[in-house]
DNA sequence: CTATCTATCCATCAAACGATTGAATCGTAG
DNA sequence: CTACGATTCAATCGTTTGATGGATAGATAG
């Protein structure tokens, strides 16, 4: 059993990949509705049939690409938690916060993606939001905040959203940003990556119990 | 010389008012490519050109609602800044983020908008852009980060863009975040001061040379 | 009363949208 | 070479969108 999703990533060159790869950058900068399935297809590079016959609906190929960015995310979390597992806390945030930040700059559309579904609302309504979500939980234990991935007690799931958030809303919003401190890209991810620590390391290492 | 946005605002009654307000929670719920001017004009019980008559087309509309909100969001902040001015810093954060959620979570549109103009994009882009966000040095002072208006450092713009963005993420993430965590309104709002407090004071009173 | 201005609705437009259909193209197995 | 399935394109459909013009009612001024 293989999705279409996932046949679509096996081979990056086929037409279903490549539709999906221009679909996350386009979805990512506009949202859904300020998308056209014209915009993608044109972008690829084909007719609007053709994105129809690979991935159905509009609204089918927008989950197809939450999910797809969901996936990729949680996999990169999976590696970072592979790197600074059993160091110190105030080094498993310095390493996570870097690790994270570089990745999700050479992929905006995933920070993005996911702000826009926090955020946004679609006029029609669907629910894949129950599907996204869980990793909360890993990041939580993976910050030594939680035991195991149930019972993740309320305060614990608000911190960790407010750590992810704020990564995200760097990421997301240097367009606008980036002009209003006037400076480089270079500059701005290694000052995103100082603000981020200034902000929370202090915050989860000043009664450090572990 | 009175803008035709001064101008509504001065009667709360006048249609020209009725559909700004109607317009900035619309626009505020499903953005500007989300929102259509039909359903701003059934929401106020009006016909489509009578909102056309008042506003003109829908990027005027938007624009003025934009322009209202941060001129909104502004005025809450100075009236903040002068309830804390003269406290310890940790105290002064404590009041500010008291203050600034409360007002928040009555007007959840004006996060929501706000966030919507930093990782949106618009199709057709207007460049209202740096009318806006002056206030970041305002905040700044206030934070006993920056001595006057001008010359703010990057590194202080981007600890105050931090600060707000974390804020405006649990307001307008509500819909997203509370179902979650599995709180009512009350509890989540609480939750979210909690959590602030948490993650912002540490960071600012660390070292504090105030 | 009449003329003028304001405010509203109704009907309608051209453009853009998502979606579908049917034909054309391509590679491949027999 | 032929036949067939998979893929792509051109053309078009019905709907929704932002926007406009004209008619109507009400208030106000001369």
């Amino acid at each position: 059993m293989s999705t279409p999703l996932e046949k679509a990533r096996k081979d990056p060159e086929s037409m279903k990949a490549r539709i999906l790869d221009v679909a996350r950058r386009i979805f990512g900068e506009y949202g859904f509705h300020g998308t056209t399935t014209r915009m993608i297809a044109q972008e690829v590079g084909i007719d609007i049939s053709t994105l129809h016959y690979h991935w159905g609906g509009k609204k089918d190929l927008y989950e197809s690409v939450v999910i797809d960015i969901n996936k990729d995310l949680r996999q990169k979390l999976v590696e970072v938690e592979q790197e600074i597992h059993g160091l110190p806390l105030g080094e498993r945030l310095d390493i996570s916060i870097d690790m994270t930040t570089d990745y999700l700059f050479e992929h905006p559309e995933v920070s993005n993606l996911i702000l826009f579904r926090y955020f946004g609302k679609t006029r029609s309504d669907g629910n894949l939001d129950a599907i996204i979500p869980e990793f909360t939980a890993d990041i939580a234990r993976s910050m030594g905040l939680a035991r195991d991935k149930k019972n993740v007690q309320p305060e614990t799931m608000m911190k960790v959203l407010a750590v992810m958030n704020s990564i995200h809303n760097f990421i997301s919003g240097e367009n606008f940003f980036r002009p209003m401190v006037k400076v480089d890209r270079e500059r701005y991810i290694a000052l995103v990556k100082e603000t981020l620590k200034f902000i929370l390391i202090p915050a989860f290492t000043q009664n450090e119990a572990i």
